[in-house]
DNA sequence: CGTAATTAGATTGTGCGCAATTTGATTGCG
DNA sequence: CGCAATCAAATTGCGCACAATCTAATTACG
C-alpha cells in the first residue's frame, strides 16, 4: 500500500501532514488514557501533574509550579483549590514574602504517591514503548517546544514581510 | 553536562521522565505559536483544524468531522456555531437523513484557505524541523496514539489483578 | 524617603474537551 | 406493522487553558 507522494514542493493544507495536529491527537489520546486510571486517586491529569511536582519538591510557590508545568495563576487558581479541598494540599502565605502562596503536601497527599506508582506502570504499558524509546521521542518533543518557544519570542521570524 | 542516569529499574515518578508531558507541553507550545498567525483569521486552532478538515472535503456531517478530529459533538456544536456565526459555514440539515447536519463552507470560508497557507509556511519555520524530519516525529505521534487507544479498547491490559 | 515599576496571586470571561443526558430520526426485528 | 434499539446533534455541567484585569506586597530608583 503505497501513500500519497508529499513532500515540500507539493504541500498544500492536509491534516494528515499535520505535526501539530499528531501532537494534539496524541495528547487527548493520553488524556483519555490516564483518565480511568486516575479516577480511583479523584485526580484529572492536571491535577496529577501539580502532585508530581509536589512529590518531587513540596513547599513550592504557586509560580514555581506554574513555571515548572507552564501554567499561569489563571489555572492553577482554581485547580489548587480544588486539589485543597480533596485535602490533598494545603496554602499558606509566606512570612518573608506575603505576595506568595506556598503549597503544601498533606498527609493523605504525601501517601496518594504510592498509589500513583501503578499508574506509571500501566501508562508505560499502554504506550507499547521500550523505556528507551519512550525517552527518546520524549527528547524529541522537548527539544521541539523549546524551538518553538524561542521562535514565539522572536516575533520577527513568525512574520516574514 | 552528564544527566542523571535513568532506567526503567531505578524509575519512579518525575515529571522529567514523563513522555505524556511532553506531549502535553508540546501541544500548548504549539497553540501558542499559532495563536497570534491565526488570530488574523479570526480562528481558534481547534477551529482552524476543523476548517482544514472542511477544505479537504466540503459538506461533512458533524460526526464525519467528528471521527476527523477525535473530537465528540459536545465540542463540535458550540465551535461549529462559532463558526457559523463568523460567516465561514453553514449548517444544513440533510434531506435524506434528517438527524445529520451537514457542514458547508460559505464563500468566505472557501478564500480564506490561501490566506491560511502563509501560517503553514510559518509554523513549519518555527518548528526548525525540515519536513522530512516533521513527518518522521508525526508518524511516531500516529503510531504511539494507535497504540495507547487500542490499549484504552481493551481494559484488561490496564488492570492486571 | 517616597513614588513608580514590578511581582504574586486571584478573578473574570471566552473557548475548548468530554461525560451524561435529551430530543428527534432511523433502523431492526418479532 | 409496531415497538425497541440505535444513531446524530444538541445541551448541560465541570474542569482546564489563557488573556486581561485587579489587589496587595515588594523592589527600584530618583
Amino acid at each position: 500500500m503505497q501513500k500519497k507522494a508529499r513532500n515540500a514542493d507539493n504541500f498544500e493544507i492536509e491534516l494528515d501532514a499535520q505535526l501539530c495536529f499528531a501532537i494534539y491527537d496524541a495528547a487527548h489520546a493520553f488524556t483519555r488514557t490516564y483518565k480511568p486510571l486516575l479516577e480511583p486517586l479523584g485526580l484529572t491529569y492536571p491535577q496529577y501533574l501539580v502532585m508530581i511536582a509536589l512529590w518531587e519538591e513540596d513547599d513550592q510557590p504557586v509560580k514555581a509550579i506554574g513555571d515548572r508545568l507552564g501554567l499561569d495563576s489563571g489555572t492553577l487558581s482554581p485547580l489548587l483549590k480544588r486539589l485543597e479541598q480533596s485535602g490533598l494540599v494545603a496554602r499558606k502565605r509566606d512570612r518573608d514574602d506575603e505576595r506568595q502562596v506556598k503549597i503544601l503536601l498533606t498527609k493523605k497527599g504525601r501517601e496518594l504517591k504510592t498509589q500513583a506508582a501503578g499508574v506509571t506502570a500501566a501508562i508505560g504499558k499502554a504506550t507499547g514503548c521500550s523505556f528507551e524509546e519512550a525517552m527518546a521521542l520524549r527528547d524529541e518533543l522537548v527539544a521541539l517546544k523549546e524551538r518553538l518557544t524561542k521562535a514565539g519570542s522572536e516575533k520577527e521570524t513568525l512574520f516574514p514581510v
